[in-house]
DNA sequence: GATGAATGAGGTTTCATTCAT
DNA sequence: GATGAATGAAACCTCATTCAT
């Protein structure tokens, strides 16, 4: 689902589930409201999707699918690991303001997932948390990082980065880049002044 | 209601509602469910609550109450705006594996409160953020913190730890007092050996 | 259940029974209002009734045998028919305005009661309606009366009558009395001028 | 809702709830009942009906416009009062035992009307009691109707002939022209004999 | 492709009733 | 006599899904 080029009656409910999941919930939102909102009446949705699951595991596979890409493509032919890092923070800001409704609801509605769907998932989320394990692990070995548990880290970065879809306002003062630098810098350096806090 | 002490019903029935919601989700749960894993029948959970929301909004309400209670206390008589950030993260992470389902329940559930409901308990997550607020911008005064954007750190912060209880088992190898160190470790200085990355 | 002069719980019960099916129907009501009303907890009501069924069916034959001990007693020394219905109407409207809850009750909750208590109910409806017609054929008779059919009179007459505990506001403008020379009129005379309209 | 041409299954539904109300009440009927007898499956009533509820309304409202628009087509170019008082009182019998299910529920169930709903359908009733009082004045002025109190005599009429759904069976011996005539003769002459009793 | 009607399983909630205290 | 907790049946209503048109 390319949704920057075709906008056939498909990719609109494709974004207005993602829209509506998130903001109700997918065990609170009705395919009926989804209706409404896509300009189509009831049952017509079965014409392009065949259950509700199945949307909400589309709108997760192809954000995941999407992270994993554009982070990959981000951090392949680069030297340094927090060159690597930096790249990959921005990137997965970016996509978390541009794509907000849908990486939200890959974020927070994991549990609706029936089990098959639920480990195809689970699976892109290791691959996608294991990118940046080995890019803490990487830097490790080259002396540049110092971290007692790569884990904890890397969940660490990924939920406050991942945060920024549950308030982010694209209308508001902060620019896409100054976010994500701001959360580079974070990570990085912290926010001690000196070392010894 | 104080869990740690009375065992009644109602206490049994609002523990049991946590942890439900935490596993599937508020719209996802039945009151069904919840009289199963609280033994008793059906209709019974209505002498001791009013509605399904009812039982929502308290767990929010009382993990709320009791963030806010313990980190005022935590803090109350620190001089250093580090030492009392140093002590917050603590009790938060601690909070956050003790009263694991409750924590999860009070930040993923929001979205689920009818707006009388929502708007008490956004006054309280205000109110909670706030004490972060004011902890970095008096480190800033000090000179002991360097900061650009005190909202985003306190948000990162609060998602970096609030995610604990997203994954934390109380059986696995980690020890609280451990998690809590590599957090203020992680916020405090970041993760570069050195400061120019 | 002598309303007049014991005020026993029971009859407090009973009382606020009529008020409150009055209001809301037997189906409406529930036994806890009911309790609520009558200044006791749930179930208590248990120890002065087996059921709610029995509380209506107590309301209604209470009603139905003052009645027909009312009227019987009016109209049992009188010799015209006229002067007899004269009477019956009057104690009708008094009572119906005086018993007004329980009046209403009796006349609007057949329907609810089951099948024994039905038919015991009816039986005194029917004796009630005939003392009526007994009093319209009588006066037949007598050539004091023209009528074609007896039993549509004293439905008329009994609905017309009946329907005083619909509206009757005791603190209103109308006494009483007024109120019964109007209906005893009505149905002697007739609003026209003259004999032929 | 033009029962007499169109039938479909809402209509179809339509008129067993107003057989239901009447005979259960509106509190004691269920939807499960009245989806049995129009032939459908529980849930489908409310693909034509938002709720209970609103069934009751709308056979409130169906019965009162119909009255009032009936009646007041009947004696709009009618010049004397008491021949105009003579077709309304026809006009009314004869729809109360036509539609005779409306019109006991309308007559009955105001009670279970939800605020805003009572509101329109008291208005709609004061409206058509106004007709008649406005009838008996107008008779009045004339000299052709002697009166005390037109409320008392209007209410006392429609309660009156209202009761005829109460108990009025289309197969027995009875006919409507013969029962409305009945009761215009009882409404403008009274039962007794002479003038003086 | 789209729709409106229908379904049936299941959701939250209510309520008369029972019973140990 | 009174109570509060508990029950279980049933109420209204919702909703994903199907299907004839």
């Amino acid at each position: 689902m390319n949704s920057a080029t075709i906008s056939t009656r498909k990719t609109i409910i494709f974004r207005e589930a993602a829209r509506l999941f998130r903001t109700k919930g997918y065990s609170g939102s009705t395919l009926r409201e989804l209706a409404k909102r896509a300009g189509v009446k009831g049952g017509s949705i079965y014409h392009h999707f065949n259950s509700k699951q199945e949307i909400l595991f589309m709108i997760m596979e192809y954000t995941m699918t999407n992270l994993i890409t554009k982070v990959s493509q981000e951090i392949e032919d680069v030297e340094s690991p927090l060159e690597k890092l930096r790249n990959a923070i921005r990137v997965h800001v970016e996509y978390h303001t541009v794509d907000a409704d849908e990486t939200y609801v890959a974020d927070a509605e994991l549990r609706s997932l029936e089990v098959t769907n639920y480990k195809k998932i689970v699976k892109m989320r290791d691959h996608y948390e294991k990118l940046y394990k080995e890019m803490l692990e990487e830097g490790i070995a080259k002396g540049e990082i110092r971290l007692e548990n790569v884990t904890i880290a890397s969940r660490a970065l990924l939920q406050m980065c991942t945060g920024i879809s549950y308030w982010y306002n694209p209308e508001g003062p902060l620019t896409i880049k100054e976010l994500a630098d701001s959360y580079v810098d974070l990570f990085f350096h912290g926010v001690c002044e000196k070392k010894e806090a």
